[in-house]
DNA sequence: TGCTAATGTCGTCACATAACGAAATGACAG
DNA sequence: CTGTCATTTCGTTATGTGACGACATTAGCA
């Protein structure tokens, strides 16, 4: 139920989809959804308890993906499921395009952010 | 996000479990779960607006049963790795138990219920 | 025509959970 | 060591949801 419970929340699923792309660092997620950090480390944790994403912490920076290797096997069916439900849905788009320009550092003042959150997250 | 609200309750999975060996009137389903009438009844019909189950009324009663034909294609993924996941639950296996002690008529004055749920629900 | 029984709907209550802000944690810079 | 910043944990609050019982609905039967 762990799994299920993960997936019933909209929050969470658009976590998902976003990773799809790579891993992510936890204030692109946050400035994606437009939640307070704490709402969102919530959901990631929730998210990892269920086997769903795992971590890579470095220095301050956590980092989130889709399970790699073994553990990926187990969970790849329902990403694939989920993907084909709802991977083009409405809110699933508008993130994708709103993580591009997040990733492309559009809004700051200067041209920072080559690829990783250091330098300036 | 219907279908995995629908898949986030455990009540509701092991309705869908119990539907595995084919349809179920709404009595039968409420002897298993032991819970209120009622409850199992909204319980359907949220798997039904996720298109997790369909119903087919005969005379007073109401028998569900997992989708059929082009229905059973959107499922079938769902369904396959819900089977795998817990398939082979504590609880699920108990259901399965259960439901066969009900199906069979044991527990009761006289034999009767041959198939359906008439005579005698 | 009424009666009975199986489902479904509605209102209510208890509990789960998503959201936030405040404070704790842990890592790096000085 | 101290300060700062990213993240997490904790406590609170508002909303969502599962459970029940009471009642409505509908189908068959006397």
């Amino acid at each position: 139920m762990r799994v299920t419970k993960a997936l019933s929340d909209s929050q969470r699923v658009r976590i998902l989809m976003m990773l799809r792309g790579g891993e992510l660092c936890v204030c692109r997620i946050v400035e994606v959804l437009a939640l307070a950090p704490s709402t969102v480390s919530k959901h990631l944790s929730l998210l990892n308890e269920a086997d769903l994403v795992e971590v890579r912490k470095d220095g301050r920076w956590a980092y989130y993906r889709l399970p790699q290797g073994d553990a990926m096997k187990a969970v790849r069916p329902v990403l694939k499921w989920l993907e084909s439900a709802l991977g083009e849905d409405g809110s699933v788009l508008r993130d994708a395009d709103r993580l591009a320009r997040v990733l492309s550092g559009a809004g700051e003042g200067s041209a920072r952010r080559t690829k990783a959150c250091p330098k300036e997250c």
